[in-house]
DNA sequence: CCCCAGGCACAGC
DNA sequence: GCTGTGCATGGG
């Protein structure tokens, strides 16, 4: 992890964006929870440390740490000016992986809507420290979810989709367990079963959800990347494109791409 | 008044 | 299968 950077990481637009708040620089904690992780002093190069109540195991899951992330990015680069550049922009950035139904609730949430706002209505929808289940990330569980009055979020018409949704979860036997052993068109397929999840909200369960790496989440920014820089446009040839070029590492590529194009583009 | 925001459901071809 | 439209809400 020489190069790992904290607060890059948290803040490009993956599931900790949305449930994680920063204290000082290079140093977070889930909102109303008790854990934190943060760096070192030294920034770059420093210590990823966590505070006791955070495993070490969960601290490695949540950043891939298993994955071999300077090989990858010189895999993506090579043969490839764009990634090339990308990854020398963003090389303290990594993946992330939190739990299925926080990821759930986040890019649920994303759909048509800018991240501030997102933000605000995922705060919203965290257990306050004296409430259930703070070991869980905070978010409020399906269970807890399909009884709340949320109204007060102002989430329009995505608060239909959420409650159904938890619903499907908490009530009718919805499992995300169950898709870890299925293929990635299957899970893909089983995950657009939940109302308000669509192609896009499927993928990011994958990938940031599920740890299914070879997902492939096409946002507006990711789009018009692919479309730019390597031409392809349509949806079901983006898919292919980037699993031709990229298979187990297209999540790297895409959450390279979406911080590139958020800056160039 | 307009348009946009890490899209989706639904209708109509 | 692909394309267009309405959608709650807030900000520019």
């Amino acid at each position: 992890m020489d190069s790992f950077d904290l607060e890059l990481t948290i803040e490009s637009g993956q599931t900790p964006t949305f449930t994680w708040e920063k204290t000082a620089p290079q140093r977070f904690r889930r909102i109303a929870g008790k854990d934190e992780v943060w760096l070192g002093k030294g920034r770059l190069g420093g210590c990823l440390k966590s505070s006791p109540t955070f495993s070490r195991a969960s601290v490695r899951r949540l950043f891939r740490l298993q994955d071999d992330v300077s090989a990858i990015y010189a895999d993506l680069a090579e043969d490839d000016a764009v990634l090339a550049e990308a990854v020398r922009r963003f090389a303290g950035l990594r993946l992330t992986e939190s739990d299925p139904w926080e990821s759930t609730v986040c890019f649920l949430v994303s759909q048509n809507n800018n991240i501030p706002r997102i933000k605000q209505i995922v705060r919203g929808l965290h257990v306050r420290p004296d409430g259930l289940n703070p070991a869980s990330g905070g978010i409020m569980r399906p269970e807890k979810l399909v009884h709340a009055d949320v109204s007060a979020l102002k989430m329009g018409y995505r608060e239909a989709f959420l409650k159904q949704t938890a619903r499907l979860v908490a009530e009718n036997g919805f499992s995300f367990e169950r898709l870890r052993r299925r293929g990635l068109d299957e899970a893909r397929d089983a995950l657009m079963e939940l109302p308000g999840v669509g192609p896009k909200v499927a993928d990011c369960i994958l990938l940031y959800g599920l740890g299914r790496t070879e997902a492939f989440p096409q946002d507006v920014w990711v789009k018009k990347a692919v479309a730019t820089w390597y031409g392809v446009t349509k949806e079901n040839n983006v898919k292919e494109f980037a699993a031709e070029k990229w298979g187990n590492n297209a999540g790297y590529a895409q959450q390279l791409l979406f911080c590139h194009a958020r800056e160039q583009l």
